[in-house]
DNA sequence: TTCCGGACCG
DNA sequence: CGGTCCGGAA
């Protein structure tokens, strides 16, 4: 039986947590921890971000005014597990000049900015792009605004359920037409859209055999 | 040795 | 558009 798009949704995101579970996305002892792993994961798989961490961390460095007082260059001997870290550095310093310059040097002004506004002025941020503007919306302001990213893409163009050439904006309003607007269920579903891709839905060699969504699209 | 991935830059 | 920035996994 066919089912509407709406609840195409619905019904993967069924799939996803029937299989792998509850993910609990995010666990960052901060809001700043979040939003700081929001800028440090770009490109980069979560192990290595949890290593940079773990070094500001150690070095008692892990707060808005250390980090803000701090060298880019120290800065980036401290985040180079994450890779890519002279960049990630000035992009980390831009977020946080922009919190000073737009905040009053708040997180909570920031996050309790309205969604609309607290986007836009982290997307002026140089470095600070749509998907890392949403995760920290969403996984450290808990704003209601969906995250797509590459996994997303590839999961569900591959099942027919977005256009192969959708951008950004045109994919993440699918979702936010298509399902009901509750942070933990954004937070969930992106968490669980990348448990799969990485798993079974590969860029090559996708392992679709034992897929939890195999013929997803056809119930 | 190649692959993978956000965002900016030329 | 293609190139660049990086480290770890395949």
């Amino acid at each position: 039986m066919q089912q509407e798009n709406n609840n195409l949704f619905l019904r993967v995101y069924d799939r996803l947590l029937a299989h792998y579970g509850p993910q609990e996305w995010w666990p960052g002892e901060t809001d700043f921890e979040v939003m700081v792993g929001a800028v440090l994961t770009q490109n980069t798989n979560w192990i290595n971000v949890e290593k940079a961490i773990a070094n500001l961390k150690n070095g008692g460095q892990l707060s808005f005014s250390s980090l803000h007082r701090m060298d880019t260059d120290v800065l980036a001997e401290y985040i180079r597990p994450a890779g890519y870290y002279n960049i990630k550095a000035r992009r980390l310093k831009n977020l946080l000049q922009m919190v000073v310059d737009e905040y009053e040097g708040e997180l909570a002004f920031l996050f309790a900015d309205s969604l609309d506004d607290s986007r836009k002025n982290l997307l002026q941020v140089k470095g600070v792009g749509p998907e890392t503007a949403d995760a920290i919306l969403l996984y450290a302001a808990r704003k209601p605004i969906f995250v797509v990213d590459t996994y997303t893409h590839r999961v569900f163009s591959r099942h027919g359920l977005v256009e192969e050439d959708t951008d950004y904006y045109s994919l993440q309003q699918e979702f936010l037409d298509s399902l009901p607007e509750e942070v933990s269920l954004f937070n969930e579903y992106h968490a669980l859209i990348v448990a799969v891709a990485k798993e079974f839905c590969k860029k090559k060699k996708p392992r679709c055999n034992n897929c939890p969504l195999q013929r997803v699209e056809e119930s």
